[in-house]
DNA sequence: GTTTCATATCGAAAATTGTCGATATATGAG
DNA sequence: CTCATATATCGACAATTTTCGATATGAAAC
């Protein structure tokens, strides 16, 4: 089994690269073709091109193809994944000790942890 | 200004490297020092430093001196921007169109855009 | 003071990612 | 069929990121 870390990297990879937040925000309007995508953009086409298959790998994008067009849009479902992944690696589970319960535990919390 | 765009790409930047994931787990049990971080990587103890700024510099986690040790912990408030800025580049805006509407345009739905 | 330990910084090498131009594929128009 | 258009793929190169080992810093132990 794919590493969860791997499958974690990958839909936070697809967030990082400013192009690929510019494209996400011009889909937030709504489905768009990749020729659209392309006049907001200053990339080649084949750059384009590559980035929409990182968004798509990742979930974040759904692209449906209609005769020679290309259209894309926002995936909610990757959305949600996204929150929830953000959630699992990022949120302090319910045991984690809080600063209180540590400054209560005197020398305790003076050990390196 | 910085762009908007070079902010978000930083912080989920942050996220997309599996070691830099598996230290954010770590932390999910509590505050952390780079010692006891590193004894669960597989990776140097430059390699761990140079992670740590990284995820320090983007907010979602914070640390603290003390002594010759440094504590790493959860930043709340770098999980709740992550979180925002998940959704200010994610979320459809209450002007997309949606499938439906696209469909009830016939032709229109047609076009490239 | 010197030594020891924890961490940060530096510089270089290795790995990955982003970019481009050229070319391939596939659809529709004429 | 030929041509034009939209997009994908390929190979090369550039830029960025990850990694390491060596060294620097700084705090406590001796």
């Amino acid at each position: 089994m794919e590493s969860k870390y791997v499958e974690c990297a990958r839909v936070f990879k697809a967030l990082c690269d400013e192009n690929r937040i510019a494209i996400l925000e011009q889909l937030k309007a709504g489905e768009r073709c990749a020729c659209v995508l392309l006049k907001n953009l200053d990339i080649g086409q084949s750059t384009l091109s590559h980035h929409m298959k990182i968004l798509c790998e990742s979930g974040m994008v759904r692209c449906r193809q209609e005769g020679k067009w290309t259209y894309y849009s926002l995936s909610p479902e990757g959305r949600e994944r996204a929150k929830r992944l953000l959630d699992e690696f990022t949120a302090p589970s319910p045991a984690a000790e809080t600063d209180a319960a540590f400054a209560a535990a005197g020398e305790e919390a003076l050990l390196c942890r």
